[in-house]
Order: structure tokens, then C-alpha cells, then sequence
DNA sequence: CTGTTAGCGCATTCAG
DNA sequence: CTGAATGCGCTAACAG
């Protein structure tokens, strides 16, 4: 037994399927009152849904919103979407979900897929990357996009533009503040602590990643202080366990060279991990080398993500307003078509940050 | 410049629509290599991208899995999304999601959405419940969900069926053993511990907190221990905090009444709470009032969400194969069609948890 | 093996 | 204000 349609609720209305069509969805004209209600009442009595495959031939609009991330379990990007999701249903619409951890040729085919199935909107969300084995990959996504921009799509990047994008009509690119909030951090983090600064980074290439060392070196700079050294591994957890396995041996060390007795003579390091994720990676290493912190080291993350709010020490770090950024990404691509002319897209509507500062980076005391 | 169609591919090529169609979608018909390759050749030249809502108009299926989860930037449905999202990869099958906050009502309206969109399969990833006030709502659902199997849809549910749902064809439940699971927790627990138990849980009415609270009740008594008091608050980390700040107050009474110093006598307390983040919560909450864990009280969750493993100290719980379970409800609904027969839907491709203690429930010591 | 014909379910011209 | 006709882009029966 298939679905019911329209015209079935037209027969039943005793009407014709462009007045039952009339009445089911809002057109401009409206049908009688008398004639309406019968329509009304045929279309549920049969449980009448509305195709909406068929809708989106007719009209070539499809009601999606197409959204890219590098993994939903990841609770960064699980911010976003809600964000995203919460943007889609003010405008009545549905969000398809792709994921593609960070594979530029997998989000080529992500939005391949979107543009299959005609989504009014694209947001991207992960990070984007410059990194060699991803050249091939950026170019491929950059023309699928643009190609995608050309028939009257709308895409939102998080952050930066996808490499090699030609800024077409309806490619929308939410600035996040990552280098000033990492420099603010930097500053704050020099003024309060006498500690060595390290900081532990993703691969060379990923934007988001590399704007937070470059702001956070900034800020070291305009603090009087020398560049941190930079540790690089991968922008997850088990990168940043790695990493903080790397340092607690160089504390180890650095400590038994100052003599066995003399522990608190050489000096402490403060950690910046470019992530939250990442930092508590590197907490849980320090910890299992029997580093304490603030004690033995002092440790920074960004991004300040809900979940990870109880982990004690608490961590310091930059707050994000992760969930408006989503909603954020997802308005910018939906706003006025294409050829609205100015190439601005009304008020900027800038993602700020705070500086958070609370326990993993107090003075050992 | 809208997006090339097959019939534009077709005339470049020289061939027919249903030639192009042919060659370019795998039809059982191998048409002649060399036509295959102008076609193809066309086809890529133009920058051809099938429409899949005309595709799915004229297949009636439309390649999209449906997803209902209450809450994605939840880490619980995070994490079964993620497998939900991996088993749609395989069947080459895009996402729709949905977020509810657990509102039946809300669930119809995205069932009804996905039946809209003709979607293959929908899976129902958040806690069933049966209060009163979800009572209506629980019976429009179901028959939404009813109508939407009756016309070939597929859908899979984790946990405990909708309330009210007829068994129809293509109806499949996947049992999560949560009762089974906290009775084997309350028995490990009994067995190391001498404290007294207490239990969060969420309103009553939600099967997945129910079924936990039960089990765990029951896994006491089989222990030979007495029934715990149940705290009820929000399902979330909110709910844990609120009830833990209860029990951290009941905590400080009774050591007072014992006499100031003798912070030893009144007997240690061991909080169950019905899953991690409310347990993270409750300990938050503890922490807050100065209590420490597991020293002052002894806490364990239910979950084992990937992002509070570093919590500190280490969460007793109950680990679950999340992005399992997102896998095998998202395959359950897409076996056989209807009328396969014995109701039977192969091996019951059972979930498996386990009993993970911790630092948390570790003796005062 | 290919081309032609006919819908899939709906929105939207047009005519009445 | 309503009904009949046309087409959205594609696939699936037919015919050649």
C-alpha cells in the first residue's frame, strides 16, 4: 500500500489536484473556505504526506541543508551541529549529515551528494588544511563548490575559505577570531605566569590549528617573551596524549639535572594545546608520567567545550560560542540570493571569544 | 545556469536519455563500451550531477537514512550517530537528522518529515517513555510510524519499542540490556563496597532510567543488600548536579549528627547514577560542596561516554558499545523488505555491555 | 543493444 | 476562484 497523493485527496475533495494542491501548501491564491475544509479533511482522513521529492522537482528546491564535518562524535563538531540544526528548523528545513574526517576528497563527495539531491544550503564546518597530500583533494572541493554556487547553491564555511575557492556569488565565510583569541591568551597567560611556554600543535597545514600557534606566538612576542617551541601531532586526543608523554619526559629530565633535592629549581612550563580535546590528552599523560597540575606544569586548551567543563584541575582556555557558530554558518547561507549585488551579506555578524582563565593554569603556589 | 540534466548529457553524446541513464546509474543492461564512453565523457564535460529527488520520484526510495536522536551535541547520541552515519556510508545511504529533546510530539512531526522525503529507513536513537504527559503524543507517533512502515518504510529502534507501536513489518527493536547490565554492576559493587546505595535517576517514566534503576534495585537485593532511595531529577548533567548538591547535604548532616570529629562512624554512601553525565554532574556537585570521591562518597554512571574517560577521578560505569549499537539499529533497518516471513529478522545481532570499575567506587582506603 | 513512450507526485502556467 | 494542461529529471516498461 503506497503512500497517498495529492490527486487521491483531490478525488476524494471532489476537486482537482491544483486546488487540493492550493490548500495543502500555502500558495499565493487562496481557495474558498467551504472548498478548503473538504480538501483539509480528505487530505488527513487519507493521512496525506506530501511528497516531498516530488515538491522539490517542481519547485528544484529541496528543503536540506547540507552539513560537513570531520566527526559528529567529536564534541566540537557536536556543538556546531546543534547550532546548525537549531538555524535549519527556523527555516523549516532538514539537515543531511556528512562526515568525512577532514579528507577534502571525501567532502568533494559530500558535496557532490548535497548538490544531488539539490540542498538549498552547504555548511562546512571542519578545519581546512594547505597540507601537501590534501592538494589534489582542496582543488577537486574547490570546483565541486564552485560548481555547486554556480547553480544557485549557498555555502557557509566555518573559519577559513577552502583552499583555491574562487569567492563565487552565495560562498559565505564565517571569520572565526582564533589567532586574536590565541594571542589575548597568550598575553593573559604571560602576565599571571613565569612558566616556559610550549605548545602543543596539529599538523602543519590545518588553518585552525596554525592560526592559534601563530596568534599564540604573537601574543608571547608582545608579552616580552621568546617563541614557545612547537610540538606537532595529531588534533585529537590521543595527539595530545602523545605529545604530553613527550614534555613529561623533558620535566623528568630537565628536574633530575637540577639534582635530585632541588625540584622546584627548574622552572615550570605552561602547555598550549591548540584544542581542548587535545589538552586533555596531554593532561591524562602528564598525569600518568605522575606530573600534577598546576603543580608540575600548567596547561591551556581552546575551544572550551561542555563536556570537558568538570575535568579538574579546570582547564583554562578560550571559550568559542560553538552552538552560535553553527547557527551562524547556517543563516549566512540562506540570506539573499545570488546576484544580491554588494557582495555583503548585511551585518557581519562576528563570532567573538572569551579568554577563560580557572585552575590548570594557576601558579603552583 | 542551472545544473546539466541527463537529457543535455545524452544529446552531447548523441545517444538517448535512457541510454545516458543506462550507462551513467547502474542499470542491468551493459550498453556497448564504446557508447559507455562518450557518454561518460559527456557526461563529465558538462560537470553532469544526477538529481536524486527525480531519481527518487521515479524509483520511489530516495537513498536517505532518517535519524531521531533527542539531543546530537549530547556525547551519548553523538557517539550512536557516529555509527548510524558509518553504517549509511556502507549502504551508500546520506543521513537526515533530526533532534526531538525527547518530545514525542516532535518525533511524529520527524517521522512524518522522513516519510515525506520518502526516506529508506528511520532509526530512533532516544530513550522511549511512558509519562502521562507523553501519552498523546507516544499514540500519534506510533501510528505515524505505523503508516510510515505500512508503506514499506523501515525503521529501527534502540532500547524499548514506542509506546503503543503494532508490531508491523519492518518494525525492528534492538534490546539494549540496561537492567541486566546495572544488576551485574550493583552485584560487583556490593561485593567490594560496604556502603550504603543511593540512586539518581532521571523522571520516572523514561525506560532506559527505569530499566537501570530496576536492575540495579535488583541486583542489590540479590546481594543481599537493601533497596536503594531513588533521587528523580533531569536525565542530564543538570539533573546530577541538582540531586548530588541533595546528597551532598544528607552527606554533611549526618557526619554532624556523629559528632564533629568522628567524621569516620556514619557509613559512606555509593551514588548509582543512570548515566555518566549525570554522574559527572553529581560529582561536580559533591566536589562543590566539598566532599571528595571517593573518599566521602563512592559514585558510578552507566555509558562509559568516551569524552569523560580522562575525568579525574576515573568514572566507574557500565560500558556500552555505542557506535555499535548506532551500527546494528541502522542494519536492523535495512534487512529483508516486508513480508519476509518469520518475523524474524536473522541473528539478533545482540548488544553486549560491561561492568567497568574505576577509581570512583574504590574503597575510602 | 538502443530508442521511444509513459509515468513517478507535484506546482504552475494557462484557459474557463 | 477553479480546472485542465505542461513539465521538473529520471527510470522502466515497451518497441524496434
Amino acid at each position: 500500500m503506497a503512500a497517498s497523493t495529492l490527486t487521491e485527496v483531490a478525488r476524494l475533495a471532489g476537486v482537482s489536484p491544483a486546488t487540493a494542491s492550493r490548500v495543502l501548501n500555502g500558495s499565493a491564491r487562496k481557495p474558498g473556505k467551504d472548498i478548503a475544509d473538504r480538501v483539509r479533511q480528505a487530505a488527513d482522513s487519507l493521512g496525506y504526506i506530501p511528497n516531498a521529492q516530488a515538491q522539490g522537482l517542481a519547485k528544484s528546491s529541496s528543503g536540506l541543508i547540507g552539513l560537513i564535518v570531520h566527526d559528529i562524535a567529536d564534541p566540537y563538531f557536536a556543538a556546531i551541529a546543534r547550532g546548525v540544526q537549531e538555524a535549519a528548523r527556523e527555516q523549516r528545513k532538514m539537515v543531511l549529515l556528512a562526515t568525512t574526517e577532514g579528507a577534502p576528497a571525501d567532502e568533494k563527495e559530500a558535496v557532490a551528494a548535497f548538490a544531488a539531491r539539490r540542498a538549498d544550503s552547504i555548511v562546512i564546518a571542519g578545519s581546512r588544511s594547505s597540507r601537501s597530500e590534501d592538494q589534489e583533494g582542496n582543488a577537486d572541493l574547490a570546483a565541486e563548490l564552485d560548481r555547486y554556487c554556480r547553480n544557485g547553491g549557498q555555502v557557509g564555511v566555518v573559519g577559513h575559505p577552502v583552499v583555491g575557492a574562487t569567492a563565487a556569488d552565495g560562498y559565505h565565510v564565517l571569520p572565526v577570531p582564533n589567532e586574536e583569541l590565541a594571542a589575548s591568551l597568550a598575553v593573559e597567560l604571560a602576565a599571571s605566569l613565569d612558566d616556559d611556554f610550549v605548545i602543543i600543535g596539529g599538523p602543519e597545514g590545518l588553518f585552525t590549528s596554525d592560526d592559534r600557534i601563530r596568534g599564540f606566538q604573537r601574543g608571547l612576542g608582545k608579552a616580552g617573551r621568546p617563541a614557545a617551541e612547537v610540538l606537532r601531532s595529531a588534533f585529537n586526543r590521543s595527539g595530545g596524549y602523545e605529545a604530553g608523554l613527550a614534555l613529561a619526559a623533558g620535566i623528568k629530565a630537565s628536574r633530575s639535572e637540577d639534582g635530585g633535592t632541588a625540584a622546584g629549581s627548574s622552572k615550570r612550563i605552561c602547555i598550549f594545546a591548540v584544542n581542548d580535546v587535545m589538552a586533555i590528552g596531554a593532561a591524562a599523560a602528564l598525569r600518568s608520567e605522575g606530573l600534577r597540575i598546576p603543580r608540575d606544569a600548567s596547561i591551556a586548551g581552546f575551544d572550551d567545550i561542555e563536556t570537558l567543563r568538570d575535568f579538574r584541575p579546570a582547564l583554562s582556555t578560550v571559550h568559542l560560542p560553538l552552538e552560535e557558530i553553527g547557527r551562524l554558518a547556517t543563516r549566512s547561507a540562506s540570506g539573499a540570493g545570488p546576484g544580491a549585488g554588494t557582495g555583503d551579506d548585511g551585518p557581519p555578524s562576528a563570532i567573538t571569544g572569551k579568554v577563560t582563565l580557572r585552575r590548570s593554569t594557576e601558579t603552583a603556589a
